[in-house]
DNA sequence: CTGCCGATTGACTGGTCAATCAACCGAAGG
DNA sequence: CCTTCGGTTGATTGACCAGTCAATCGGCAG
């Protein structure tokens, strides 16, 4: 093989790393793991990250960017903030469905890891809630919601809302079927929106 | 000093647990550190306690305790279901006023942990959104809220919008101020039920 | 005064892992 | 055929820390 196709490595072992990091929890992982999983020498994780937390690093980073990037390109796209707030949860809903490994580390190991790992990403994920509370203070203007909410208070609402449901799927506290999947979107959406409007 | 009032090692070792939990995190605690933050001999701690995890067990269950007879509590004497939810909120919003530190310490390192260690309560955790849940439901029977809303996804939504707004203030991602804080609480109430009512 | 016993102390051990590094392999170029 | 060089290997090191345990303290009963 040339050096350009070699199997990526680096990817492989990000790979390994979600399939692990979802099934032990980041602590409980040895690097040990990441690279049997991997199928790939202990060193080589080391040749490509600088540490195990630079994995989960470069995990979230990957991700998170994606999700900052559609929460914006929606808002830039969309017509109204209710329908705009529809399109926030889907793209996560969306993402847990594409992939629920990724997204439980995510979630788990990062957004409400706020102490320990998080704190590096408070920033980016401030940024999130951010650009959702724009939306809000946008509805806000038009007339479409209440003005007696404070964006910033209702953005973190509907993330937080939307993230326990996928808590619960992940953790089975409530069963997941597809049907369950798209109907719990629209209800969580109808019913914060409707939460929202005015009185 | 008798045997019985002797300042109470142990309660002290679980107060200054806190402390050192909420600063630092779970993970990067030593129990040198709670023993040296107790003014208290390292091996003391194993002589009240059979490993750090029981530390934080018993602080859990201590507080969940309260949380979940609060709720049932509730239920059993309020009127209507708003004004229950409302309550719930209360107890939760003022634990926190009453102890940030113990609430920081069981909401990040247990009830979002549930990967690592929350996956011991999840039961117990589950409990109090079937709690929640219950209030739903008769809310949904008596015509007060919708009936198109599983009364699961409804309590875990609730509770996860209380939680996220309480993990923001922690993280200082939104700022807190008294005022803010029961003006927060009724809106959040007040938009989750409307958002409830039927259409 | 003495012996008992639970509370308290803190040095020490055993095991775990993250991170390092020297050696190896094989493709490409001369 | 030889050299070079980046990718790859895995044994080894060094730090860290939970949990153990033998020793000490001090109140109290006999």
């Amino acid at each position: 093989m040339a050096q350009a196709p070699p199997a990526d490595k680096r990817r492989q072992i990000l790979d390994a790393a979600v399939r692990v990091f979802a099934r032990q929890g980041f602590h409980a992982t040895r690097v040990s793991d990441i690279a049997d999983e991997a199928g790939v020498a202990y060193g080589l994780v080391y040749h490509y990250f600088n540490s195990k937390d630079e994995v989960l690093n470069e995990l979230f980073v990957e991700r998170w960017s994606l999700l900052l990037a559609a929460i914006e390109e929606t808002d830039r796209a969309g017509a109204d903030p209710r329908e705009k707030l529809g399109a926030v949860a889907t793209f996560i809903f969306e993402s847990y469905r594409h992939d629920p490994e990724l997204m439980k580390v995510i979630i788990v190991e990062v957004t409400r890891a706020a102490n320990s790992f998080g704190k590096t990403h408070l920033e980016e994920i401030r940024r999130a809630y951010e650009s959702i509370a724009k939306i809000v203070a946008e509805g806000q203007e038009s007339g479409a919601f209440r003005r007696d909410v404070a964006p910033m208070f209702a953005s973190m609402a509907f993330y937080g809302a939307i993230e326990q449901l996928l808590s619960g799927w992940i953790f089975e506290t409530i069963p997941a079927s597809d049907a369950d999947f798209d109907q719990a979107r629209d209800l969580l959406v109808t019913t914060i929106c409707d939460g929202l409007e005015p009185r």
